[in-house]
DNA sequence: GTATATGCAAAGGTTTTGCACAGCC
DNA sequence: GGCTGTGCAAAACCTTTGCATATAC
């Protein structure tokens, strides 16, 4: 599917840093490659274990965190808490409605000047990827106002 | 201190809905009120334990949505989770930084631009104070490149 | 007196940790 | 073979819930 050569690549900088592939590893990996978006601990526990029945939510955990720490994954906030996400489709700002949930982004070029006026107030460098931002998308609005 | 008429003022918020007032929610108002800024649950619970001990966490946790639902509180997410503050005190963004973890906010007045461009480019009308947002302050910034 | 709030205890959920064993390199 | 990763079980948190009792109004 295309994927798999990616996959190759984290287990490759993975065993360069002296790390071992297991079937477990690679079953979470090929879990988070497949999806584009974001996912939690839990839902990737669930996914794995179709695959290779009996891996173990702590195993789950401490991939994730080696993984993140490897820069293979970043984790960001949202209202249900955590979840994971590839560390290149960082990128994007999550805009998730208050009221219907519906979930939106804004691009990189759209994040530039929010970041741009942040620093120019505080000379803080914001890294708008990592909490959502909550609001009210334009259907709820409408909805509110009409 | 000052802060007693604000108390009574919420105070007189919930009677007119019906509610009563006891001795444990007065001391979690008057816990959250002294504080400016925000406070877990847990911490309020040990701080009102302090003042009324015996108070049981799941009183807390259950005044806390109260005041939430009434409009006194609101709470934020950040990076340990959800924190609670005054409603009042709910008009500014929370920089917090992934670094040193120090703490920096927008003003209102400072908010403004930033909903602005959220809103120009999907008609998503941003609540930046429920999610705080990480980055890197100028001090570490200072110390990452030098 | 009555409806509401509290305490208690238990349960549910998520995440972490210690340890013996299994398995990758 | 040695070091790393896994499973298991338990624990540590955090938060919610059901129910009997206490209490504000």
């Amino acid at each position: 599917v295309g994927s798999s050569v990616v996959i190759d690549d984290i287990l490759d900088s993975l065993r360069r840093r002296g790390l071992r592939m297991t079937p477990q590893r690679r079953a979470i990996v090929t879990e988070i490659l497949e999806l584009h978006g974001h996912i939690s601990a839990g839902e990737v526990a669930e996914r794995v274990q179709k695959r290779i029945p009996g891996v173990n939510a702590s195993t789950v955990y401490r991939t994730l965190a080696l993984l993140e720490d490897v820069g293979v994954l970043s984790h960001a906030h949202f209202e249900r808490g955590v979840e994971y996400h590839r560390s290149e489709d960082a990128s994007h700002v999550h805009l998730v409605c208050a009221h219907c949930g519906a979930h939106d982004s804004l691009t990189t070029a759209e994040i530039k000047p929010l970041e741009r006026l942040v620093r120019k107030h505080h000379g803080f460098l914001p890294d708008l990827t990592h909490f959502a931002i909550s609001g009210t998308c334009r259907n709820c609005q409408t909805r509110a106002g009409g």
